[in-house]
This record gives C-alpha cells, structure tokens and sequence, in this order.
DNA sequence: TTCTTTTATCAAAACGTTTTTATAATTTTA
DNA sequence: TAAAATTATAAAAACGTTTTGATAAAAGAA
C-alpha cells in the first residue's frame, strides 16, 4: 500500500488540494480555511496516514532543512564529539545532518560536497582536509559554508576552532614554570593549521623564556604510531625532562613508550598533552592537559550555519575560542 | 544566479527537454539520440554548470540512495567505528547516509525514524534503543530496517550482532584456565540484549567448570564511572582475583581504580574485557579482551540492507558473527 | 437596491525531473 | 510505388507539493 497524497484527502474530503494543504501546514487563518474544514481534513489525514512528501515540498521550498558535515575521521574522538553535538543542536532545531567521513583525502572531500549540492543542503559544515580553499569558496557563494576546528587563512571563509597558539602557549609554560627547560614537543600534521598554531606558542614560550635552545620538535601525524615511535627515539637520543604532545591520539603512544622503558609520570619524566578526551579521565597516569571547547565549537558551528541560511549577517565571521587547563598529576616541578 | 535545469539547456540547445534528459542519463542509444545531439547537449550542460535536482529527481524515481543509521552514541567508539565502515561503504555506493544520535532515548529515536520516513529514506540501519519492535516493525513494512549489535528475540527483524554469548564464554575460560574462580563481572545495561547473552555466556562457563557459586555480577550500566565505582566496592568487599568488564567503558573505570589501589596487573589482580578499541592496544598495562569483529558488522549490515533495497530476498536474515580474542598480559596463572 | 467587501474555497501554475505517448521524416521492404 | 519499419525528436503526463490568482456566496455599506 502506497504513501497517501493530498490527493487522496481531497477524493476522501471533497476539498481541493490547495485548502488541504493549508489546512495541514496551520495556515487557516490566514487563508480563512472555516474551522469546520480544517477539522475533517486532519481527521481524514491522521486516519490515512499522511506524512507530507519530503521531495514534493523541496520543488516548492527554498530548503531542505538538511545540512553536510565533513569530518576527516569520525572516530576519532575529537572530530566524534563535533558531530555528536552538531547533530544533537539539529535535532533541537528540526533538521537533519548528512555525516560524510573524508577520511582526510581531498578526493572523498570534493566527491562529496558535490553530492551534497546535488541533494540542495542548505549548509556546510566542515572540518577541511584540502589545504586549496578555492572549490569550497566556489561553493560558499551558492550556499553557506562554515570550517570548524581547521580553518584557512586568506580566505572570506567564516570559521570557529579553538586558540591552538593560546593552549600550546599555556602548556609550555606549565611545563617551563615547574623548571623544565629540555622540552620534547611531538606534532601532528605539520601542514595543517592546528599543528603549526600550536607549534607556534610552543616556540614562542621556549623563547620568551630564553630555552628556545632547548626545544625540540619532532614527529608529523596525528596518531598514537607516532607518539610512540617518536618518544622511543627521543629517549635514546635527545633525553628531554619532559614531554608535550601535541593531540591525545599521540599521547597515547608516548605513553606506552614510557611504560615500556618503565619511567614513571611525573617522578622521571613529566607530560603535558593537548585536547583532553573522556577517556582522559581514567588514564594512568593522569596527564595534565589542554581541553578544546569541543561543545561550544559544534554549537557555535551550527548557530552559526543556521545565521547564514537565515540570511542573517555575520558579525564575528571567524571564531577562536579559548582552550582550558585541566589539571592533573603529570608535571614535577624540579 | 539559479541553477540551470533542463529548461535553460533547451533553450540553447534547441532540443526538448525529454532528449536533453535521456542523453544526459546516458539513454542515447535505446532512444536513437544523434550523436551529433548528445555532444552539444553536454557541451551546454557543462557549460551552465548543470546538476540535476535530486529532488525534482525523486519524484520520479522510486528511491533516493540515503540510508538513515540511528546509533545509541556517536562519541562512543564502538558506534563511531561502525558508522564509519557504514559510512564508507556508502561512499563506495553512492549512498549517503544521515546520521541520528539517538542519545539512547526513545522518544529521540522515534521522532528520527518519523523525519527519516518522510525523507523517503530506501533503508535505516539501527542500533535500537527501544525494547519494544513494534514501532520498527511497522516501519519495516514500507522500508528495510535492519539491525545492528542491539536486536530483538521474537520479531522477523533482520539483524546482524557479535555472539556476545561465545565471547563471554570464551573470556571465562581464559580465567578459569589460569585457575582463577573468584571471578567479578561488572556488567553495563542489564536490559539489553548484548549484555544478557554476555551474562549468560559468563554464567555458563562458570556453572560447567564448577564455579558458579564464585561468580559475583555487579553494575548496570556501560560507563566507565560503573566500572570505576563496582570496582572499589568490590575491592574493599568480596575480592576477586580476577574481573570481566563487559565493555571498554568499564574497563576504563576498572583499571583507574585498581590504579588507586595501587594493585597491579595482572601480578595482584587479572583482567579480561569485551571490546577491542583501538586506544587498547595503547593502554597500560594492555589488557587482554574480546574483540568483536566491528568493521565486519558495518559492512555487512551495510550490504543486508543494500540487497533488500534491491528487493533480494534475504536467505540468513539473523548473523551472529564470531569475536576474537586478543591476548595480551593481563590474566596469570595461579 | 446596488455596489463593495469579506468569507470560504478552488483551479491552475509552478517547482525540475522522468517517462509515456505521439509524430514527422527518412529508409527499407514487398 | 505503396506500405512498413526505422530514426530522431517533441509534446504532454506524471510525481506531490506550495503558491498565485480566481470566483461564487454571503455580508456590509451607500
């Protein structure tokens, strides 16, 4: 048994379509649908089951109350959390997000945001891989883009990430103020914009301190691999007193690394560590970290998106938002 | 400036729009299009910058290659694993999926599927919060549904889940071939289904090894504060010589409390637990645990509910796919 | 009473496709 | 050379809504 139509109200009701369907979108008062009508219309249609046609209306509507969100890895905590609030604040608001997993490959990316346009979203939301904003600035002129977390710089392209130079700034100088001068930073993706923001106030602190002698930045991905190899190697080699890693992914792997060489946290060597995920709670060690404002940012995203498809200016395009200390048992002070 | 639809290439072309459809679609050939024709055709297409309207498409068609998946928790990553396989394979389909976190709610989960039926959805991939399918079972009269991890016993809803039943055994084993008996299940919602057959696998080994007066079950709940707090309770109560955390999340809690107390495993205490995420192999001391096949049951759900698309008939409507074991040093032998 | 306004409704156009049916023009067959 | 078949295309219907523009009937004003 097929879906029923207006169509089929009307045969069941005698009215025409069109004063069904302003009796069912609540329009009656303005079109002076008699209270009579409108009644028999919806009993008829709860009784046929109708549910208006998605598709049908989006020919008439200027939106779909849909939106895309790109993301490079959804399990990846971090980027999981995004989407988890985004699609929460959606519910709130009655529309519906497209999850697209990237995968960080600029390929997936651009196939997908043409689906995307195909299907007539209303928004974008995205966390970029492609470090070319040309297509999605090509896009953002048909329909609202929004980057959150990684951004560009000389673009009109409105963004909201956290302040990587402030936190990588702040977590240094936890570590300088407790007397730590060799200072092993372990990176991410050293072209993506977080990375080099964060390497950058890592820098900064070693030099207003005068160690910038003593800072050594190694590694270039974002996952525990990483961490791990990079912190064995370190160990051999360059010795530092303490450890900032530059994502949670990573430090995962530095610290089965000190595990394995059985140095303990913060007795023989101290750590400090970017983003702060749920499960950072019931590491041990506990390590003293840089929590992003995850929340805030899918909410912010999203208010913001919702602004744009309003038509709404805005004001404050792009958004940096303060990261906090979360404080725990990693750092001795010498 | 609009898009161009068909009406605008016509215009250019000369041609009407049912010749313009057909040779776009790649129909030239079943309807004797001129080569000359569809050259020109594509020519202009490509020129306005042409895509076709995917919902002036779907009034047309009988489907819409949008999957809807509905899981409990996107930020777990259990969940967040299986929406990425799922996520991917659709990809490689040319499906799209949207995501719903139904945020283990009822009311939630019912108001998606609602917004996703209307949406003309071919299919929805759900991990069911509900324990009452006769909702689901409605909406599968109109659309395939089907189930993945979380199913329901007496329902003809197709479903794909790990043998939690087996895997629970299996773990048991593992501690009781070491010699342990004083063995201390922490379980998470005693209301699902995964958990019950976990419990009954656990029970089971136990009772065929003699030892069912041994078995102590606490917790209820899938969070690593259950885990945590069972844990301490336990320690200072009935003294297990070894625990089975039935998730990650437990895990997590348990291990940050025998941290506290300072006991370490597996010299003072043994571990085993369900799940296998990736931060495990990171985890230390690393625990040995039962990995369910997660990638497997993304795709497989994801091709079960392809081929019902396609009207297949589904031969194995139910899987219970086998989970592995991950050794590594967390359980000793008495 | 006649003209205007208001009320309650409907018919038709529009949205942008796909598909069904129709039809001139050409070529082949008998 | 007439009939049949093929070729290349177009017109129109359909999908299920929303919206625009009419229009009878009733009520109010002059």
């Amino acid at each position: 048994m097929k879906r029923s139509t207006l169509t089929d109200i009307s045969k069941q009701t005698g009215y025409s379509i069109s004063t069904i369907s302003r009796a069912l979108n609540g329009k009656s008062k303005d079109y002076r649908i008699s209270q009579e009508a409108v009644e028999k219309i919806i009993k008829v249609a709860e009784n046929l089951k109708f549910r208006s046609d998605f598709h049908a209306q989006n020919l008439c509507r200027p939106n779909t109350r849909t939106i895309g969100l790109l993301v490079p890895h959804i399990e990846n905590p971090f980027f999981a959390e995004i989407a988890k609030t985004i699609i929460h604040e959606a519910q709130k608001n009655g529309y519906i997000i497209i999850v697209i997993d990237t995968m960080d490959k600029v390929e997936i990316e651009k196939r997908a945001l043409e689906s995307l346009l195909v299907r007539n979203v209303d928004g974008i939301i995205i966390v970029p891989t492609t470090d070319d904003p040309l297509f999605l600035e090509k896009i953002s002129l048909k329909i609202p883009v929004v980057l959150a977390d990684r951004y560009f710089e000389q673009t009109p392209l409105p963004y909201i990430s956290t302040d990587n130079y402030q936190g990588a700034y702040t977590a240094t100088n936890l570590l300088l103020n407790a007397k730590h001068h060799r200072i092993l930073c372990i990176q991410g993706n050293r072209n993506s914009i977080t990375n080099k923001e964060r390497i950058h106030g890592f820098m900064d602190a070693m030099h207003i301190s005068g160690h910038e002698s003593e800072a050594m930045i190694r590694g270039n991905d974002f996952s525990a691999r990483n961490g791990y190899i990079e912190t064995k190697l370190a160990l051999k080699d360059i010795r530092p007193t303490a450890i900032f890693t530059l994502s949670s992914t990573i430090l995962l792997g530095t610290l089965k690394a000190l595990n394995e060489y059985k140095l303990n946290i913060p007795k023989d060597i101290s750590v400090v560590s970017f983003d702060n995920n749920s499960y950072m709670d019931y590491l041990s060690p506990s390590i003293t970290s840089i929590a992003q404002p995850v929340e805030q940012m899918g909410i912010r995203a999203f208010n913001m998106i919702i602004k744009m498809i309003s038509g709404k200016k805005i004001i404050h395009p792009d958004i940096l938002l303060p990261p906090s200390i979360v404080k725990r048992d990693s750092i001795r002070t010498i």
